[in-house]
DNA sequence: TATTACAGACCATATGACCGGTTTGTAAAT
DNA sequence: ATTTACAAACCGGTCATATGGTCTGTAATA
């Protein structure tokens, strides 16, 4: 605690290059927290011990608690978007499209970005401010997959028709990402459905 | 505090009926706040003066917190148990007996005690011992319903694909009671989905 | 020197667990 | 039928702990 000196050099960073490098580490530690712990449990102390800042630093920069989720969230998205747009750059043109276009969903369904999501949606049920901050964070992001979706596989046929088809399918996705991921895996000794329900959304989507 | 006197006969009640009664009122006020503030904010002060009974009360029946947590999911368990036999047992035998089915199933995913069954699995995502007590309570549930679906619906087709496909439309329901109970309904002008999706469903259960 | 980033203490509040004492019901002893 | 002894139900308070927000002081940067 009385250590001041530094082994290597202590180089002087500009003011900005000490916030931006203090918010990342926060940011961070929050998004980690939040996936592993959820809402509740994600204390602005226990993210500020997590990120290696003082206390202090961290409610400089985000004076209450819903600042430091939201941000946290809201870089979540960009991330969530950056991870979209690259999966679905990387889909094969072929035949197995559609069947590579319902495994990048899954994918992005079963991630720990979906289930801290999941998570964030249920204590914003009991915390106004923390909803009315997070619909548009998701609005957009749901705006932007369902653009990229249609760019990529409605292969010019009805854009309405399609859009619902492909609300519901990322429904179902969700329904058993939820499955999968709170409740116990049966796991005795049944086979792993997911090829089946792949099928079953294939039909779906294409009508 | 002085109170002693009653308006009406005081009437002696057996011991058994004493606990019974203050029980209920317990268990009642608890899933009533599981399922209006969530798992994390139902705290044993609250549910003792939501059913309108003394702290030691409901520290002497139910010593820890999650005692009483648990035994009101078993009771919600129950209830809803008989629910879904009400609402089995009554649908129709005709033509339209698939798509009853699927309403109901709806109906039962959209109920409050379905938003609170999500609160309390992400909940227990963080709790070990919640968790251990809420999976046979699940399961026995889970194994409960898809029994009834299957004897009221499959006629005499293969029991194993129809299994699979019943997991489906559950899980995809589920998915879309999520979004409605979780998520900001768009609301923007856009007509009611739900007839649409139940048709896919349809389509999916008939195979 | 002035401003910004940071550090750590402080405070009010809420919560779960726990406890000593009191009341009510039950049943044995008289 | 009364009285007495005991157990169960109930009451209200305390305690340790954790949390969010705030505040004063210090160090780094401008």
């Amino acid at each position: 605690m009385t250590q001041t000196r530094r082994v290597s050099a202590p180089r002087r960073r500009t003011q900005e290059e000490r916030s931006a490098a203090t918010i990342s580490k926060l940011l961070d530690a929050t998004i980690e927290s939040l996936i592993e712990v959820g809402y509740e449990h994600t204390t602005s102390r226990s993210v500020a011990e997590r990120a290696g800042v003082s206390r202090g630093a961290q409610s400089h920069h985000f004076p209450r608690r819903v600042d430091l989720i939201v941000s946290a969230v809201e870089r979540m998205g960009q991330l969530l978007q950056a991870a979209a747009m690259q999966e679905l750059e990387a889909l094969p043109r072929g035949a197995g499209r559609r069947q590579a276009t319902i495994d990048t969903l899954w994918s992005q369904f079963s991630s720990p970005v979906f289930i801290a999501s999941v998570k964030l949606w249920v204590a914003a049920q009991e915390d106004p401010e923390l909803y009315e901050r997070l619909v548009p964070i998701e609005r957009d992001l749901g705006r932007f997959l369902m653009a990229r979706m249609e760019s990529l596989v409605a292969d010019g046929a009805d854009r309405s028709e399609y859009a619902k088809r492909y609300a519901f399918a990322v429904s179902a996705i969700r329904g058993l990402a939820l499955m999968e991921a709170f409740e116990p895996r049966p796991a005795n000794g049944r086979e792993d459905p997911w090829p089946y329900y792949r099928e079953l959304l294939e039909q779906i989507l294409s009508g």
